[in-house]
RNA sequence: GCCGACGUAGCUCAGUGGUAGAGCAGCUGAUUCGUAAUCAGCAGGUCGUGAGUUCAAUCCUCACCGUCGGCUCCA
C-alpha cells in the first residue's frame, strides 16, 4: 500500500502540522503542544496499515491528555472505581459464575448467579405476559439449510457451531428467528391474530474470535430475552411504539434512567432493495419522533437484515452500555415465504420486528453487577437475608427462624459455624447480603431479630413479621432502598 | 484472529537450574463471645499442557491451551 494509491479517488487531503512535525491525517489536531497540561501514554496494541489484516502490521501508541493536571487525575480515578466494580472480580467474590479452561467463552452458572438470572426471567416473563406476549422455545441446533435461507450461514458461516450428525450437517443456533419462523408457518395466520408477540428465551451460540472475550461482557454462549413481532404494514409503527415504551419501563425497573438511542443504518453487507431499507428506517425514526424521544443516527451499522434502533444506557458512573434492540425485518418473512390472510381474504406479507431489552441476559447481569458494585436491590439480591446466631446457644432458634424466612419465600440463609459476630457480619457485609439478622440470648427471649443493613444501620430489634412487612415492601415495589423511609441508594457500601 | 504481558494450593500472591512457601478459605479441636477478622493443630500443589536444552527444569528455549490489556469484530 502506498501513498499513492490511498490518495486515489480523494478529492481533499488535510495535512497538521506542529512545529517540525507534518501529518498527513484527517484531524483535527490541536493547535500547537503547549495546549497539553497533562499526558500520560496509557495503551499499546498491534494494529495494521488501514486497519486491514492483511497489510503490514504496525505499533500503535497510546495516550490521554488533558488541559489540566484535575482533569487527568479525575479520569483516572474514574479508571480506578470502574476496576472495583470489575464484574469478574466481584461475580467471584460472591460465588455467582465461574469460567473453566475447558468452556473458554461459556460462563458457568453458580447456584447464586442462577438465582440471579432466573429472577430476571421471572420478572420478565410476568411483563411480557402483562404485554400480550406468548413464549415459545425452539430446538438449540436445527439443519444448515435453515441458515442458508436465512442468510445467517452466508454472513457468519465462521462465526458459527456445526456438528455432524447422522451425515446431516446442522448449526447451533447463534440466533432464535429462523426457528421462530418455521413456528409462524405452523398454522395459517389471520390478520385477526395480529399483533402477534412471540417470546423465547433462546440460548445462542456464536463462536466469536478469543482475543474478544471479556467475563459476561463478551461471551460464546447467552441467553437473549428475544421476542419477534408478526403485524400488518399498517400496524408496524405502533408495535414499534410499544417496544419502545417497554423497553424505556424495564431499564427504570432496574435503575437506569438515563438512555442514549441510537438508530442504525443500512450496512455496507446488506441484502434486500435500498428502497425498502429506506422505508424501515424512516420507520423508526417517525416512531421515536412522535413519541418525542431523542436520537442519534448511527450511519451503516444496522443488521444484514434490517436497520435498528439501539437502546443504551448510563451506569452510575457515567458509562454506557448497549442494551436492547428493536430491528425491522422485512426479509426473513420473505426468504420463508411468511403469509397471513388479510380483511380482504388474500394473501399478505407480515412485517416483522425482533426485538431484545435485556439483550443478553448474561451481558446484562455483568453490567447489573458493575452499575450495583455487587450491592443489589433486595428484590434481585441472590441472597436477601443472612441469620447470624452469637453464640450457638441461639442456633435452634436462629434455624427454626430461619425455615420461616425460606417458607416466606426470603432467600436466606444461616452463619452458625463457632466465630465470633463480628466475623459473621464482616463476612456477610463482604457479600454485601442487604439484611442480616443477629440473634442473640435477648431476641431468643423475645422471639425476635435484631435487623441489621448492609449499609451498617442497626434497626434494633423486631418480631419476624414486622421484618417480613419491611423487605416484602421494599421488593415488590423494585425499591433501591432497604427499609421503607430509608434513603440507601445499595452503592453506598463503606470500603472493605 | 492480530499485538503485548501473564499462568505456582479453592482464592490472593511470594520463591528457586538440585522436584516449593505465606495469608485467607477448608477440616479438627478449643473458645460461646452483641454489630467488619478468637486461638491452636491438620490437610492441601505431577508449579497450565507437550516437546527440547541440561547430569538435573516449576525456573532456560519452542509450540499449544488459557487468562489479562489493547486492536479488529459483536447478526
Amino acid at each position: 500500500m502506498t501513498l499513492e494509491n490511498l490518495l486515489k479517488g480523494e478529492k481533499t487531503v488535510s495535512i497538521y502540522r506542529q512545529g517540525a512535525f507534518v501529518d498527513l491525517c484527517r484531524g483535527p489536531h490541536i493547535e500547537k503542544t503547549s495546549q497539553i497540561k497533562a499526558f500520560r501514554l496509557n495503551k499499546l496494541s498491534g494494529s495494521y496499515w488501514l486497519g486491514d489484516a492483511k497489510n503490514e502490521p504496525l505499533q500503535r501508541v497510546y495516550g490521554l491528555c488533558f488541559s489540566t493536571k484535575d482533569e487527568l487525575v479525575n479520569y483516572e480515578k474514574m479508571i480506578e472505581e470502574a476496576k472495583k466494580r470489575d464484574h469478574r472480580l466481584i461475580a467471584k467474590q460472591q460465588k455467582l459464575f465461574t469460567w473453566r479452561e475447558e468452556g473458554p467463552g461459556f460462563p458457568f452458572m453458580l447456584p447464586k448467579g442462577r438465582t440471579l438470572f432466573n429472577l430476571l426471567v421471572e420478572y420478565n416473563r410476568r411483563k411480557n405476559a402483562a404485554r400480550g406476549y406468548v413464549e415459545i422455545a425452539t430446538p438449540q441446533m436445527l439443519i444448515e439449510d435453515l441458515w442458508k435461507i436465512s442468510g445467517h450461514a452466508d454472513y457468519y458461516r465462521d462465526n458459527m457451531y456445526f456438528s455432524t450428525v447422522d451425515e446431516r450437517l446442522y448449526a447451533i443456533k447463534p440466533m432464535n428467528c429462523p426457528g421462530a419462523m418455521l413456528l409462524y408457518k405452523e398454522e395459517r395466520k389471520s390478520y385477526r391474530e395480529f399483533p402477534l408477540r412471540v417470546a423465547e428465551f433462546g440460548l445462542v451460540h456464536r463462536h466469536e474470535l478469543s482475543g474478544v472475550l471479556h467475563g459476561m461482557f463478551r461471551v460464546r454462549a447467552f441467553t437473549q430475552d428475544d421476542a419477534h413481532v408478526y403485524c400488518s404494514m399498517e400496524g408496524l409503527k405502533a408495535e414499534i411504539k410499544d417496544i419502545v415504551d417497554y423497553t424505556l419501563e424495564v431499564y427504570k425497573d432496574f435503575g437506569f434512567n438515563d438512555f442514549v438511542i441510537y438508530v442504525s443504518t443500512r450496512p455496507e453487507k446488506a441484502i434486500g432493495d435500498p428502497e425498502v431499507w429506506e422505508r424501515a428506517t424512516a420507520m423508526l425514526k417517525e416512531s421515536l419522533d412522535e413519541k418525542g424521544i431523542a436520537y442519534k443516527i448511527k450511519e451503516g451499522e444496522g443488521a444484514f437484515y434490517g436497520p435498528k434502533i439501539e437502546f443504551n444506557v448510563k451506569d452510575c458512573i457515567g458509562r454506557q452500555w448497549q442494551l436492547g434492540t428493536a430491528q425491522v425485518d422485512f426479509f426473513l418473512p420473505e426468504r420463508f415465504g411468511l403469509e397471513y390472510i388479510g380483511a380482504d381474504g388474500a394473501n399478505h406479507r407480515p412485517a416483522m420486528v425482533h426485538r431484545a431489552i435485556f439483550g443478553s441476559l448474561e451481558r446484562f447481569i455483568g453490567i447489573l453487577i458493575e452499575h450495583t458494585m455487587g450491592a443489589f436491590p433486595v428484590w434481585l439480591a441472590p441472597l436477601q437475608v443472612k441469620v447470624l446466631p452469637i453464640t450457638d446457644l441461639q442456633n435452634d432458634y436462629a434455624k427454626s427462624l430461619l425455615k420461616s424466612l425460606i417458607a416466606a419465600g426470603v432467600r436466606a440463609e444461616i452463619d452458625d459455624s463457632s466465630e465470633r459476630v463480628q466475623k459473621k457480619i464482616r463476612n456477610a457485609q463482604l457479600e454485601k447480603t442487604p439484611y442480616m439478622l443477629v440473634i442473640g440470648a435477648r431476641e431468643a427471649e423475645a422471639g425476635k431479630a435484631a435487623v441489621r443493613l448492609r449499609t451498617g444501620i442497626d434497626l434494633g430489634a423486631m418480631t419476624l413479621d414486622e421484618f417480613l412487612q419491611g423487605l416484602h415492601a421494599v421488593e415488590s415495589a423494585r425499591s433501591n432502598e432497604l427499609w421503607p423511609g430509608l434513603q440507601d441508594k445499595g452503592g453506598d457500601i463503606p470500603a472493605q
